[in-house]
DNA sequence: AATGACACGTGAGGC
DNA sequence: TGCCTCACGTGTCAT
């Protein structure tokens, strides 16, 4: 099929007619051999397809290294697991949300968060206690000389969209375009920034402190 | 720079390897020979090592085989795909239950709980091409006069988005706005339609008929 | 006896 | 140059 292979098939043969001079002529001994060699070929080929599969389905692949891929599917399937106990636990909040009472789900997420404030000003915190923003994913990355584009994440809970839009306004960025949407219990923002490409660390990091600073008002973080 | 030349090369070595069997051993072989021997070696533990992690965190494991580890792993990411959109699903339906404001005329599709939790999409040999469209959920509505919202879900797989614009490309549609993402392992495709109320069933047939035309022909010849 | 899986040492080729 | 990754053929061990 492959010139590779008659090549491979030609010195195979000149070798084990070297073999066979003056040694024992066992031809089953040939045949095996050669039979065992196409046999392991045909094992690590389909060992190198599976992993190009599962590279396939594993979306954050770093590097083409064949190790790299293994790691990077070992996080993808633990950062799946921690989507699906988040999600659950959202569930579970829906659920309990279901009853006639609006605004008094604190009770059991008082346990989760320790009780930081006696009679602290709670004038814009009261829509972080009640649901935090969870960032699922955060990707800041250049495109063209000074566009940066930004793709947020999160899990949808109340008021997520109006907190989202809040923290971009409030971060002073200019803004190409932006798009926000809500889709199967999460929210995804895309935005096109104008930024040199340094920035983008920058911007990322400032995204992620106001939110921070959103969830917890009380953390050192401050815009 | 050709394989025909590698491989002759490798052969021919071979050849001067046996010829020169008895002969006294090179001491350059022991320097870098050695080292690269050690290096090899670290190389390949890191590697079953990193296979072992993964069969770690991989539940169903039907054999130690170390191919059948990455398929169980491809499988297992996939399985957990679907729990996600599951899941997902019914979060969104939990919340739209608390909404008042959304109204779809169409609530009919109550199959919260699809019995997908065996799939036998095997997509092992090299990459099958055939990959048909897998419709989610598929919703029509109208909304105001003259106003047809669409709202396609399908899971993402190889050219989904590609074979999604080609189907309403097809139609003849009068589309206002279209709107396809991908996020999360599915493929989500918003249209807004001008046609009368009473269209709102033909367009929805039409859609399914022609997702149907195009997984049909392409009869699946995986394996 | 035969098949399959594995680790080994080794050369080629890419940075 | 040296380091690293890969595929190759082979011996070995288990089924």
């Amino acid at each position: 099929m492959d010139d590779v292979d008659v090549y491979k098939d030609y010195w195979e043969n000149m070798i084990l007619q070297t073999e066979q001079l003056g040694s024992s002529p066992d031809g089953a001994q040939s045949s095996a051999a050669s039979k065992n060699i196409e046999s392991e070929r045909k094992r690590r080929q389909k060992l190198t397809e599976t992993l190009h599969a599962l590279r396939a389905v594993v979306p954050n692949i770093s590097k083409m290294d064949k190790a790299s891929i293994i790691k990077d599917a070992i996080d993808y399937i633990q950062e799946l697991h921690n989507q699906e106990r988040v999600i659950q636990a959202e569930i579970s909040e829906l659920e309990s949300k279901r009853s006639i009472f609006l605004d008094f789900d604190e009770e059991i997420s008082c346990n989760s968060k320790p009780k930081r404030s006696r009679f602290e000003q709670t004038c814009d915190s009261a829509e972080s206690r009640s649901s935090p923003i969870e960032v699922l994913e955060l990707r800041v990355s250049h495109m063209g000389e000074k566009t940066i584009v930004v793709s947020l994440t999160c899990s949808k809970r109340t008021d997520t969209m109006v907190k989202i839009c809040e923290v971009f306004e409030s971060l002073n960025l200019k803004i190409i375009t932006a798009n926000i949407i809500a889709f199967s219990g999460s929210v995804l923002k895309t935005l096109f920034l104008e930024a040199n490409e340094e920035e983008t660390d920058v911007v990322k990091i400032k995204i992620q402190t106001a939110i921070a600073a959103l969830n917890d008002p009380d953390s050192p973080m401050s815009k």
